[in-house]
DNA sequence: TGTACATCAGTGAACGCGCGTTCACTGATGTAC
DNA sequence: TGTACATCAGTGAACGCGCGTTCACTGATGTAC
């Protein structure tokens, strides 16, 4: 007993953009059309031009969902970290890392930034809200090590180390290397302790030296 | 005066191998097909089945150069650092970071796994080269930082940081982030000093604590 | 040095594919009165 | 409550495009004798 809403589908929009972000990971950026969109949501290939003029209008769409749920992820795993700014920081770093194992079509997306719209308002405010939650949760890390260059210098190296960790995952290349360390134990996400190494940095160290 | 070889072009898997490469730069690994390949070598576009049965098996060829290049590329900043390790780990990041923003397509293709075929024994063994050079590269810091969790966990959190400069620059992101620094000045690819920080942790720090 | 012949490298026409886009259309919805 | 009509959302056929792949072919090269 299908619903045969005949013609008038009611939300087509956000079928497509369900659609879209099923596709995104079952075939990866370069599976999706929009034909095949379309054709995910039951829906003739001509339907989509009504609610998204082009392929790109589309994609960024998916992208501007994509930084708002990034963002969740990051707040959430934040949230149920507490107040200890290292440890903040490093849940921050695992729901970067969980979120692009987790959605890598739509990560890959998000930073494919030749495929998306950037005059778009809302692609550029979710970017921003996102990028600007990163760098709140690295502030404290900025005073801590302050002989780096500047507060930009080690927000710079925090996002840096998590994201190549997230785009070098993405690609299979971490697993290979951490599968040497333990003989080919499954791999969950583990970045780089860039938390722990600005911590030590300020505790002062010493602990071994020299030899 | 256009020297006409009529029929039998030399060495026409060379001239492919050189107009892929250049097509690469110029549209991006989405604008790189065996027809566009063949058009710009001068030859029919059945001609590339002779010396590539599979799009992936040019792409392929396409990495492995790029592999060889992109750890001369290192080699050659090394070489120029001289011997102390922190200056070559800056140096060779360096190398990575500028092989980067000098061939963004090529290294996009070098880290897009899915494109190439990782069966490909040359392939294979000159990623694996260039991985490992790396890793002599950023073995000395190995021993200065051993608190972070073991060697492998020092590498990797070289490579991520410098590696995710790379592709977050290759993405306009760390452009985006650097401007605010300095109003608007044009920016050079300057990836996080992660051998500072290393060195900086093995010397002893305390310069300035707590406040 | 010459000739016959196999092999190789490139040609050009043809195929089927999925794509984005356009267009006249039609059925459903909502609004004015 | 009813009717006329504008607007909107989805249809389905058609277009031209570039793609990878196949195929019978042809011209050049190299080798055996």
């Amino acid at each position: 007993m299908k619903r045969k809403k005949s013609y008038h589908h009611g939300d087509l929009r956000q079928a497509l953009v369900t659609a879209g972000l099923a596709l995104l990971e079952e075939d990866g950026i370069e599976g999706l059309t929009l034909r095949r969109v379309a054709r995910a949501a039951g829906v003739s290939h001509a339907a989509p031009a009504h609610h998204f003029a082009t392929l790109k209008a589309l994609l960024t769409a998916l992208a501007v969902i994509g930084f708002e749920r990034f963002g969740e992820a990051m707040r959430a795993e934040c949230g149920r970290a507490g107040s200890d700014p290292e440890a903040r920081m490093r849940a921050a770093g695992r729901g970067y890392v969980d979120f692009a194992a987790g959605n890598p079509g739509l990560f890959r997306l998000m930073f494919s930034i030749a495929l998306l719209d950037w005059e778009d308002a809302a692609l550029r405010n979710a970017a921003q809200a996102t990028f600007r939650q990163l760098e709140e949760i690295a502030e404290p890390m900025t005073r801590v090590a302050a002989e780096l260059g500047g507060p930009l210098e080690v927000i710079k190296l925090v996002w840096c180390s998590v994201h190549g960790y997230a785009h070098l995952y993405l690609e299979g290349q971490m697993q290979w290397l951490e599968r040497r360390g333990r003989g080919g134990a499954p791999s969950a996400p583990r970045p780089p302790d860039i938390a722990r190494l600005l911590a030590l940095r300020d505790r002062g160290s010493g602990r071994r030296r020299g030899s």
